[in-house]
DNA sequence: CTTTTTGTTATATCTATTATATAACAAATG
DNA sequence: CATTTGTTATATAATAGATATAACAAAAAG
């Protein structure tokens, strides 16, 4: 799986790492088990420095995304729960779209496009 | 229309003044033409400083939303264009809820009751 | 026309966040 | 034991969020 870093992104660098791994798990790119490079190994890879990898581990582990081990890595966690505040931030995305003229209907087929875009081909156990 | 600030939420109180005001249009509770309160009113009624308000409006007019002019405050826009990295950010919202493992029809469910109780009783001229 | 209100602009200060740079420590692997 | 790795600790710099004053200019009200 193939992690893109804009350094000039107004979303911080640790944020843009964890919503790509949260789009790789969500994907079913990354299963549960899967080991992911270290911290040092990742912040080479991309040239930036260690801690930044290292918050972006940290929050994905808070999230339930992730474990992080000594010496194994992080590993991606069977399940976890829905942050409390999902909903919320959901809300507010769904309000600034309607408060912009477009349809419920039309949100919700964008909705139900993104979805399809992320859960196709998710099943590489076949 | 009511507006509430949390200053101890993580949430900067420029982002809630905004987000709350894209919700009252959503939710037809501000109408095209609907005058806002002025920078300095809102700040007297929150008891915060006059630059976090206008930070929320100057978000709000570049985004569409409002049309601030002088002595007359800030006026709600008949329409806008969806911000371009909307569909993004949605992406990023629905693949955190089906990394944790919900059901793309749950979560498509979820999309459609909260589009219901943004959009319930949303006609005022009757 | 004068006064007042209002958005706008300009500084300045303070705190927190983001990102980097070193360094050292401790646990686990080989 | 030596190496790798997560962890912790400082330190620095840049940016963002919020506040505090002050002044300016446009528009409404008197």
């Amino acid at each position: 799986m193939l992690i893109f870093i804009e350094p000039e992104s107004e979303k911080p660098i640790y944020q843009q790492i964890r919503d790509q791994i949260v789009e790789g798990i969500a994907r079913g790119e990354l299963l549960p088990g899967t080991g992911l490079p270290s911290i040092r190994q990742l912040a080479a890879d991309f040239g930036i420095n260690l801690h930044t990898v290292n918050k972006a581990y940290e929050l994905l582990e808070r999230e339930g995304f992730l474990q992080v081990r000594r010496k194994t890595g992080a590993v991606v966690q069977p399940r976890g729960r829905l942050a409390e505040d999902w909903e919320a931030r959901l809300r507010t995305l769904l309000a600034e779209a309607l408060a912009q003229g477009l349809p419920a209907e039309e949100i919700l087929v964008r909705c139900q496009r993104v979805l399809a875009t992320l859960t196709e081909r998710e099943q590489p156990d076949r």
